[in-house]
DNA sequence: CTGGGGAAGGGGCCC
DNA sequence: GGGGCCCCTTCCCCA
């Protein structure tokens, strides 16, 4: 199994620098924005293909495409694509083509605010585009100081994190929607080039070589890793005892086991 | 057990 | 404001 396929999991060493958000939520009053991102309102069968990449952008990302008799599963995380393995290459439109075709085309296509019924998913996503100006679900937090609005807090609405500026929020509200579909795994990613590193294990590139050694690596972080092991003297030294090592990780191993600082 | 490689996530900066 | 890129970091696996 590749590991490409590994799902990420949290852990409280993971760090990310939010302190200052966090601390920006009094005073708050709301402004309401349009509910368009949530990936467990459409599938990605029901998403039109491009044959290496396939890709959404936050304001094209189409909206609830509701079948009469959706065989649509609850999204159990991010992206469920257990189902899609297995049928994924090349296998459009699981909807479309697994279900028994209903009665009257149009049914397919309703509206699962106002049960308008369309004759295509375009008609379906350009009508329910109103919905998306005219229906306030998701809430944007914004918090005033004490005269102006000089500072915004955007709450995400998938996860407690907020941020300053709706630019932040809209990138991280991708690593929920995840609009980057791999179209040889079906594994989705949150921004473009993290697509193109990935498609890179399928296709072997590896376009980042070492000057020392003809190892070549797909991915320049790890080439910057791999470039310590080169070094004498490594980037990331031991506090109690001296010991340098080429990542963070090791030193972070060193410490928790080998090395317990003097306590 | 340790070091290194592979894959991936996310913030920040620049255009 | 959005996209692309850089950089850092983390996690997992393997030798």
């Amino acid at each position: 199994m590749p590991r490409s396929f590994l799902v990420k999991k949290y852990s409280s060493n993971k760090k990310p620098n939010y302190s200052e958000l966090e601390s920006q939520t009094d005073n708050t009053c709301y402004a309401v924005v349009p509910q368009c991102f949530s990936l467990e309102d459409f599938p990605i069968s029901l998403v039109p293909t491009h044959p290496s990449i396939l890709m959404w952008t936050t304001s094209a990302l189409p909206l609830t495409l509701t079948p009469a008799s959706p065989s649509i599963p609850s999204q159990p995380g991010p992206l469920d694509l257990s189902s899609q393995s297995s049928s994924s290459s090349g296998e459009e439109d699981d909807c479309g083509t697994s279900d028994p075709p209903s009665p009257d085309p149009r049914d397919r296509f309703q509206c699962a605010h106002c049960g308008k019924t369309c004759n295509s998913p375009i008609s379906l996503s350009h009508h329910q585009l109103t919905h998306c100006i005219a229906r306030p679900e998701a809430v944007i937090t914004i918090t005033e100081t004490s005269n102006a609005m000089t500072r915004a807090a955007f709450h995400c609405k998938h996860c407690p994190k907020e941020y300053n500026s709706l630019g932040a929020l809209k990138m991280h509200i991708r690593s929920h929607t995840l609009p980057c579909v791999c179209t040889t795994c079906g594994k989705a990613f949150s921004r473009p080039w993290l697509l193109r590193g990935h498609i890179r294990t399928h296709t072997g590139e590896r376009p980042f070589s070492c000057p020392h050694c003809n190892r070549a690596f797909a991915d320049r972080s790890n080439l910057r890793a791999h470039l310590q092991t080169h070094s004498e003297v490594k980037k990331y030294q031991c506090g109690t005892c001296s010991r340098t090592f080429s990542r963070m990780s090791l030193l972070h191993k060193h410490t928790l086991s080998a090395c317990f600082p003097s306590a």
